[in-house]
DNA sequence: TATCAATATCGTAATATTACTATATAACAA
DNA sequence: TTGTTATATAGTAATATTACGATATTGATA
């Protein structure tokens, strides 16, 4: 035990759960809102603006790349990374069905 | 090591990685999709439903409740569960400004 | 009261995550 | 070429999560 059954639920399922386990962490959180504030894509600059050592942050940078939350480009031997607008419009959009079915229903 | 800085972030930031992460599992992405699908509160056929042992579903149960994701009501010896709109207006809203602020930006 | 049904909690094994130090890699500068 | 800067990867310890069986709890029913 232990294993998360991703097999047992839809791919859809699997997709939100994988995206929102990216933002499930406050580090990530204040990279994404650190990329929002700089306006212009910055690179390691993040690592001075943490209180995290640079590889943990390489480590988060990781997965919010492999979940699609922001892209990384190579410049020179620098990378700059930005916020992947795409992927946010996903978690919108799903979060506003869900608000649209949930007002016309009943709770307890 | 292995805990989360939780104290290094601020309380928005801590705030939207908890909802995030609850959301993280897609055994809990599927509890709010069936919750949604049944229109009514329903308790524990989601047990049914899902492919997890009955204690397995509980925990999940609790941590989507404890988000604020969903809210549960004693009625009998049942509890009906149903979805929290308010937290997911929160994340509605958390993305909305997001993209706002993304589209106004010039990525690398 | 005894039993049943619905749900929660306990204890625990398997696995995943977080954070770090040390080290590698790759581009640029001297 | 040698050093410097920026970032990634490897290895690992501490901790958290996931899932389950066993058991407790609580309300309804016979």
């Amino acid at each position: 035990m232990g294993a998360t059954k991703t097999d047992h639920f839809t791919n859809r399922q699997n997709q939100i759960a994988t995206i929102a386990k990216a933002l499930g962490h406050p580090a990530r959180v204040a990279i994404i809102e650190y990329l929002l504030k700089v306006n212009t894509c910055i690179c390691g600059d993040i690592v001075n603006e943490l209180p995290l050592a640079q590889p943990t942050v390489s480590q988060h940078l990781k997965e919010l790349k492999n979940a699609g939350l922001i892209k990384g480009t190579i410049e020179g031997n620098a990378i700059c990374y930005c916020i992947n607008e795409k992927t946010f419009n996903t978690l919108k959009e799903y979060f506003s069905k869900i608000i649209l079915t949930v007002t016309n229903q009943k709770c307890c």
